[in-house]
DNA sequence: ACTGGCACTCTATTAGCGGGAGTGCCAGCA
DNA sequence: TGCTGGCACTCCCGCTAATAGAGTGCCAGT
């Protein structure tokens, strides 16, 4: 028995009218808000079948249906209509976004965006180091054994790091080891470069010089390229608490934890594809704290590529064609942000 | 009629009392826990006067007595024996910040290690940019009419804003101005430099190099000076789901908007004296938001002077002595880091 | 293949009823 | 004067029972 139009209209109307008012629907109150045309008992013969294959479940004897993930998920794929972002909401991001100082001006007021439009937690990651290209390396003498190295990358990210020397460094020699650093590493990718910066320690000769330069090349490699550090922001946590303590079984608090875990939230909006709005539903997420959980997410940057991830993260009862509407535009605008530099 | 001294004991046995059980305490638990050498019914007396001058009082006739906000104020100023830290902690500090790279490295294990110390909500602000002073200033060429400013202070904060001048600037161009920027600049405390930067302008006197020495000018003032921008970083959200719905009348709701306001979070840890902690209870919180919470928050910096807040957020109903002790020594230790730089 | 009718199940709500904790008050005692 | 034991009172909490209502599954009829 497979599914025919009409039990997907029906599996269509429940995810809508239980995103819409949270609560079980039953096949009366189907017919009613929908012109489905057929009686309430064809209808719960539908229901009887959609519940066979796993796609929506009572709570409990004699209560109305629920959408189960596996629901949502044949909702999203074969059931959304796209649903064009309205005027107001275009306008939104314009006004939002314009005006933008710098990239964590950029990014504070992108995730801010997503989280006011979707009502909805937002996360955006900073364009990630290895994805970028060196613009321009800085070496600033902060006293005679220690250097700090400043790293400007063709996104706008700026990152630091503190250089403890092994022996005093005059100044002429910092001139002589920024010259060089920056003759070889800019303008190239930041995940090339660990060669590079090898071949620049053993293009030193004087052995002092050696020593300071592979002091330098070990923090690059080590801070910039390894533990490439991904800087994440998040806002709207507040809006958890929508729709009282029902989403989220009953506490917030095994959400609230993963949301502080960089690594996770990583792992939420990473490994994405080009041009695709990606969704994962209740179970689809591997980590236990969110099977209550759904997350909408996609990949940004200049043109095609890639440079960062951003999604929102929210109950598995969502409105999930809006969401993905406004994940997918507010990515687009930043990548054409981005593109502009 | 005023407090005798036990009638402060029977305060502090409630309060300690509550805060451990969460729970209304009965003047006979009382004697039972706490040896006060009197009965269940002279305990009711004393309690009875607590009540009448507002100290205490009882969610419900016959139901056991509360602390009210000016209880747990009372018992803050009069009552609390400073609790040094247990070698555990003192360890967990030091276990925690060892290793720290550079200053977000710091601010980040810093909150953390707040949050967890303390198990409540943690904010730590970047050492306030107005309190710093200027190590180095550095101009980047992006384009040719587009300069990247990044500034490094001495409390370790490195900022970056982009500039864009009114036509292209050649190189040499960028050298000099870096030159006399850092010459003029360097070591001056940032509040300071507002004269200083209009002195730079009206120095120069070919008019093009005025006009891009304007341009970088307003840059500086604007953005790193008057809108003086403040960084934090939060951690430990999820604290607040501890003590079940009980704390916080129901609703994280309002406490978790209020702590998605940046300004709202400076105004809680900010206008500290040195080398105190202050503690603000329920009420005492300006912010509507936060009425049902307590704030413990101290300034840290090198020595005695100030160059940032940190604190911990949680409900009233918290242990203050231990929170106080916790604050006021990872202030301490975050200072003495500084310091060493 | 769809429909109306019907009996059934289960939940949520309400009301009623002790048990228990805690209080306030009072009279007695050092 | 200040502390204590005793006692009646109040109110919350938890339990049970009863009821109303929503929704279902099934069946016979069209």
């Amino acid at each position: 028995m497979s599914l025919d139009d009409r039990k997907l209209e029906v599996l269509r109307a429940i995810v809508e009218d239980y995103v819409e008012t949270q609560e079980p629907v039953g096949s009366k109150a189907l017919v009613d808000r929908h012109k489905l045309g057929v009686s309430p008992a064809t209808v719960r013969n539908d229901m009887a079948v959609l519940e066979e294959e796993g796609y929506i479940r009572q709570p409990h004897t004699s209560a109305g249906r629920v959408p189960t993930d596996a629901g949502y998920r044949l909702f999203v794929d074969r059931l959304t209509r796209i649903k064009p972002l309205s005027p107001a909401e275009r306008r939104a991001i314009e006004r939002f976004m314009i005006g933008a100082v710098d990239l964590d001006d950029v990014v504070h007021r992108t995730v801010r965006l997503l989280a006011q439009l979707t009502r909805q937690v937002a996360v955006v990651q900073y364009p990630s180091l290895s994805r970028s290209s060196v613009r321009h390396l800085e070496l600033v003498p902060i006293s005679t054994t220690r250097l700090m190295l400043v790293m400007i990358t063709d996104t706008g990210r700026v990152e630091q790091r503190l250089v403890e020397m092994p022996g005093p460094v005059p100044d002429r020699d910092v001139w002589d080891l920024r010259r060089r650093v920056n003759e070889k590493l800019s303008g190239q990718r930041l995940a090339d470069t660990p060669p590079l910066v090898q071949r620049l320690v053993d293009e030193c000769d004087e052995p002092e010089r050696r020593a300071t330069m592979a002091c330098l090349a070990s923090v690059l490699l080590e801070t910039l390229v390894e533990r490439s550090e991904e800087r994440l922001a998040l806002a709207g946590t507040a809006n958890l608490t929508r729709g009282g303590v029902l989403d989220f079984q009953g506490t917030l608090r095994p959400v609230l934890e993963a949301l502080e875990e960089e690594v996770i939230l990583l792992k939420l909006i990473g490994d994405l594809e080009p041009r695709t709005t990606r969704v994962r539903i209740g179970d689809e997420n591997e980590i236990d704290n969110l099977r209550s959980a759904s997350v909408v997410s996609s990949g940004y940057g200049p043109g095609t590529t890639i440079v960062g991830g951003l999604g929102v993260l929210g109950p598995t009862r969502m409105d999930y064609p809006g969401t993905i509407a406004t994940v997918r535009a507010v990515a687009r605008y930043v990548g054409d942000l981005l593109a502009q530099n």
